[in-house]
DNA sequence: GCCAACGTTGGC
DNA sequence: GCCAACGTTGGC
């Protein structure tokens, strides 16, 4: 089993979105970068777990678990001109942008603020993508020890 | 709202 | 293939 990172904004979608969604189980639709691409389609597995970070919003961090619930597929929004993600260079027969579906496992106590992972940014921390300088990579894993070390924070 | 950092686009 | 211009991300 693998272990995840997932930024959404919650004004867009947050943790209680997840929650409350039919089945707690959404597609991951919208992700126009190839590298957060590749790991949704190349690397995720059912079951592998995911951290749900809120990001451009008043308290970012970590606030949520999820998994992954359906291994990669077309993300068809990029089809659809009416909506926001469209892609006119994403065809249906040669897909450009995939999607996962995630289910809601739990919520965190509290949100572990990315002010908190920061102070461990050298040690217990090193090498989290998230705390990269100028990271902006939406999807990235995490290693097992980093996953453990955060949730001991909770 | 600002702006640094980064990814993408497109002319050459 | 280079790289300037542009758009986006995301913390603050």
């Amino acid at each position: 089993m693998k272990y995840w990172l997932m930024k959404t904004e919650p004004g867009e979608f947050a943790i209680d979105d997840l929650a409350s969604a039919q089945n707690r189980t959404e597609c991951w639709d919208g992700v126009r970068n190839y590298q957060a691409r590749n790991m949704m389609r190349d690397e995720m597995t059912v079951d592998d777990r995911i951290l749900i970070y809120h990001s451009n919003c008043a308290q970012p961090g970590v606030a949520g678990i999820a998994e992954v619930a359906r291994e990669a597929y077309p993300d068809y929004t990029a089809f659809d001109p009416q909506d926001k993600h469209f892609d006119p260079k994403s065809d249906p027969d040669n897909p450009r942008w995939y999607m996962v579906d995630i289910r809601f496992k739990r919520k965190l106590k509290r949100i572990i603020k990315l002010h908190e992972l920061r102070q461990f940014a050298d040690d217990k921390l090193d090498g989290l993508v998230l705390l990269n300088r100028g990271n902006r990579l939406s999807i990235f894993p995490v290693s097992e020890k980093h996953w453990r070390f955060i949730l001991s924070l909770e």
